[in-house]
DNA sequence: TAAATTTGACCAGG
DNA sequence: CCTGGTCAAATTTA
């Protein structure tokens, strides 16, 4: 596939913003080199924005530029007919929360069914869909979508959509937790993280709001994904709710741009769940297979 | 044996 | 018509 220039700028900008994000996981202790890798990502994330200004402008919009794309198609869908042998009346992406992180393992304290995996065109590795395993237990809508990265395979996109509703004990009680991460290994969130960014509001707000969204939709039960693993680079790429008003202040849309330079290394929200859970594990041998 | 995964087919949107 | 997302039968695993 010829990729149009602009989108080849997009895309090489997006892969740098990527390798200095670790990079900056791994200066994490020197708070002034974290600093720089802020003005780093800040100067890709602008310099992104600028790249699809520039190919918004410059027409022609082919698809395209796999640059997290946000949420998987706001959906509407007619009333599935389903006039075939097949009862397939699917529901797509409706108005949940879409939340795309990055990390190691796909474990995430959460229990889900793999229902699917797909080829995906532009990408090398192909894509695993989940849902969780009380859909029909009760009714729980969460569902996620795993990849690995083109590079990096040690590294995967995982998107959360919908919300857990359902009280998963395994899922909802850190089984047990030793010790905490005392920041060995890895790339992980160190306090040092909390010198904040300088930059734009939305960002920090954008996970809280969506974390509170989906909060209140669980009616208090129990709080969704957003969980912190040590080891596991788990990052929030974009985030938004189409269905529930929560996130229009983010207008400039869920671009890896703002949202992606501004990481959530989560120690704010993120301690919450923090204690008492914690996966000491490198890497942990995957589940299930994304690719063969 | 039950629960989970694999895999090909189906479906709808673009 | 192509692609991504989902279903469900078949198969594997615990």
């Amino acid at each position: 596939m010829a990729m149009a220039p602009y989108e080849q700028v997009v895309d090489d900008l997006a892969k740098g913003q990527e390798f200095a994000t670790q990079l900056q996981g791994l200066l994490r202790d020197s708070p002034k080199a974290g600093l720089i890798m802020d003005q780093i990502l800040h100067t890709f994330s602008r310099a992104i924005h600028a790249a699809k200004a520039a190919a918004a402008a410059s027409a022609s919009a082919s698809s395209g530029s796999e640059v997290t794309d946000g949420a998987t198609s706001g959906g509407k869908r007619k009333s599935a007919a389903g006039g075939g042998p097949r009862k397939a009346c699917r529901t797509r992406t409706h108005d949940s929360s879409v939340v795309t992180k990055k990390m190691k393992s796909l474990e995430d304290g959460q229990t889900w069914r793999k229902y699917g995996q797909k080829e995906i065109q532009n990408s090398k590795h192909s894509k695993a869909y989940f849902r969780c395993t009380h859909k029909y237990d009760q009714q729980c809508p969460a569902r996620r979508q795993a990849q690995r990265c083109d590079e990096d395979p040690d590294t995967y996109r995982v998107t959360y959509i919908g919300v857990h509703t359902c009280q998963d004990p395994a899922a909802a009680v850190a089984p047990h937790a030793p010790h905490l991460t005392g920041g060995c290994h890895l790339i992980s969130f160190a306090p040092a993280a909390a010198h904040v960014l300088p930059t734009t509001s939305t960002t920090t707000t954008n996970t809280n709001l969506v974390d509170q969204d989906a909060a209140a939709r669980g009616s208090g039960l129990r709080l969704p994904g957003l969980k912190l693993e040590g080891g596991d680079l788990e990052e929030v790429l974009s985030s938004r709710t189409p269905g529930s008003s929560a996130l229009h202040g983010a207008a400039t849309w869920p671009d890896q741009g703002d949202v992606t330079s501004t990481l959530q290394y989560g120690l704010g929200q993120g301690d919450l769940f923090l204690d008492g859970y914690t996966y000491l594990e490198d890497f942990m041998p995957l589940p299930y297979g994304l690719d063969h």
